[in-house]
DNA sequence: AGAGATACCTGGGAGC
DNA sequence: TGCTCCCAGGTATCTC
């Protein structure tokens, strides 16, 4: 699944192939992904030259020099790859972008819970309206304990539901909050609010440690990338607990449980997540 | 307004 | 072997 730092590998792997380029034609190829695709044959999109790549949270998004945008969501099965144009199309390929340089782009995504928007921005180079409400990026340096536990006071919701929350954070997925609440030994269950400065910035600390080792694990996949043959590479971390139910924990060995939070699998251990 | 539930979709694994 | 069932995931939207 295209994670945070894989979405930003796409886009440094797509930048040579697209940027100043121009996108001669679109072509669809089924009516919904996540959403319609229908607004990808605006012709606004081709023949601009495309300006700027750039990545928020989970999102990419491909600048044009008339203030069109495209914004692009992976989901959880979906990518891009750059193949010559007379390459036969894949089974999931939805959408071909035809560059101007002979080749194409083309978003993939078999579960269909990817997206392309398209919007209109105020300004060259303005974060489009629609991901405004996004919180900070996990790596950078404004994603602090206390900037945690601001964001957490008060809070009645659960402390995994929070840490998902895209509004908050970014790119913490359901794997990465299991087993960032597990290194930091604090249970899914706790209410939000009553987490200590102490315990948000161990979070902190395991939220980023998790993305650096999935940062390095994801190696293959920048290589594969990068040589633009599009296929898969193993996305490997080593799991402490997401999984794992019934079985004894690393640390305590206590029985791993599994609970539904927030609609989604929370692992953990009883015995040494409070 | 905050919080929880649900729809969206399909490949793949489990169970019969 | 082949069939059915269910689950995984992130986001937007709905309901309470």
């Amino acid at each position: 699944m295209p994670e945070l730092p894989e979405v930003e590998t796409i886009k440094n792997a797509l930048s040579a192939h697209v940027l100043n380029h121009t996108f001669t034609k679109i072509e669809i190829f089924i009516d919904v992904c996540r959403y319609p695709l229908a607004p990808l044959l605006d012709k606004e999109l081709c023949n601009h030259r495309i300006m700027e790549l750039r990545r928020r949270g989970r999102y990419l998004i491909i600048e044009l020099d008339n203030f069109r945008a495209l914004i692009f969501h992976f989901g959880m099965s979906g990518s891009l790859r750059v193949v010559p144009a007379d390459e036969p199309r894949r089974k999931h390929e939805h959408a071909v972008f035809y560059i101007d340089n002979g080749m194409t782009m083309r978003f993939d995504c078999p579960r269909r819970f990817g997206f392309i928007k398209t919007c209109v921005l105020s300004a060259p180079g303005a974060v489009p309206s629609e991901l405004a409400e996004l919180g900070v990026e996990p790596l950078s340096d404004e994603f602090t304990g206390k900037y945690l536990k601001r964001r957490l006071t008060g809070r009645k919701q659960k402390i995994k539901t929070a840490i998902m929350d895209n509004r908050i954070v970014v790119g913490v997925g359901n794997i990465y909050a299991n087993e960032s609440l597990f290194l930091s030994g604090i249970s899914p269950l706790r209410e939000a609010g009553t987490i200590t400065l102490r315990q948000c910035n161990e979070l902190v600390r395991h939220i980023r440690d998790t993305l650096h080792k999935a940062i390095a694990a994801g190696g293959t996949t920048i290589a594969d990338f990068k040589s633009v043959d599009g296929s898969e590479g193993k996305f490997v971390l080593q799991l402490n607990i997401y999984g794992k139910e019934g079985k004894p924990c690393p640390r305590c060995e206590d029985t791993i449980v599994r609970n539904i939070v927030g609609g989604r699998s929370a692992f953990y251990c009883p015995g040494c997540q409070k």
